[in-house]
DNA sequence: CCAAAATTGTAGCCATGGCTACAATTGATA
DNA sequence: TATCAATTGTAGCCATGGCTACAATTTTGG
């Protein structure tokens, strides 16, 4: 796990891995609600051109996230399955969080949109904890 | 305000003001601790080379928030003071909430130089009430 | 005062992630 | 089925933020 003594070289490592956490997460979640994912659907999700989607899923698939033949859907690898599933259950921690701190849903949608990048493995876990206990409460 | 119903979209919002905020930040601290800010000081600090360091500065100083001559130190300017103030007492925050949550402190600063350019003003002030409430328990 | 070390600048390269404009393909429907 | 709309691709542009290599300047020690 390397424990990075510079905040910063970790913050940019992080922003190193977020496109292609994000992208993954997004594919598996249109599949889930429409049955396919295309270059459209993830140009409306992130507010991007179609154009800033293709090439960003060229260079995911070049990373061996994901496959996709000309004006065909886009589909996970096995790899990419495995990244989607684990970012979607960090997401979920932190949104969680945010949401059993007294956050408003709209908000902590967002907050956990860039947050859930950082979160090292220790605050995750400190994360579930303080849901777990709010749970138990009243 | 503007409450961007897009996550992905106040992401990259946060994304794009994360360097200037992080470099005027450092210069105060440095600043504050060696008398004057340089080049070299915020290379060590941010873990990168002297050229970006010289490339960035060059940025913000066309942006407003430092300047600096030739050969010379690096100055803030009052739009940088300001910025920088705001970002420090925003990452305090943070730190403060992550270590009153139990997170060890070495862990909880490198978190918290990521996590401070993603939330938002009703999260900050939740973070705040947090700590506030640990203070008093025992 | 001068040589060596440290610092800073400059040139030029790269990857990422944005964009517009236009071309090609595919899908829908009249 | 022929056309129009939607989708996707391609070319080419830009800004940010990394880098190495080398040049210039400043600082420091003897
Ligand atoms: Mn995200
Ligand atoms: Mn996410
Ligand atoms: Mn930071
Ligand atoms: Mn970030």
């Amino acid at each position: 796990m390397k424990t990075d003594s510079k905040p910063h070289v970790r913050t940019r490592r992080d922003h190193s891995t977020e496109t292609a956490e994000d992208y993954v997460e997004a594919v598996l979640q249109v599949i889930d609600s429409r049955g396919a994912c295309r270059v459209v659907d993830l140009a409306k999700r992130f507010g991007v051109s179609h154009v800033t989607v293709t090439k960003t899923v060229s260079r995911l698939q070049a990373a061996g996230y994901l496959t996709s033949e000309p004006y065909g859907p886009i589909i996970l690898t096995r790899k990419g399955r495995r990244v989607a599933n684990e970012s979607m259950k960090r997401h979920q921690i932190v949104l969680e969080f945010l949401l059993a701190l007294g956050i408003g849903r709209s908000v902590a949608e967002v907050d956990a949109e860039g947050m859930e990048h950082h979160v090292s493995q220790e605050t995750l876990s400190k994360f579930e904890a303080f849901v777990a206990g709010r749970k138990g409460d009243g």
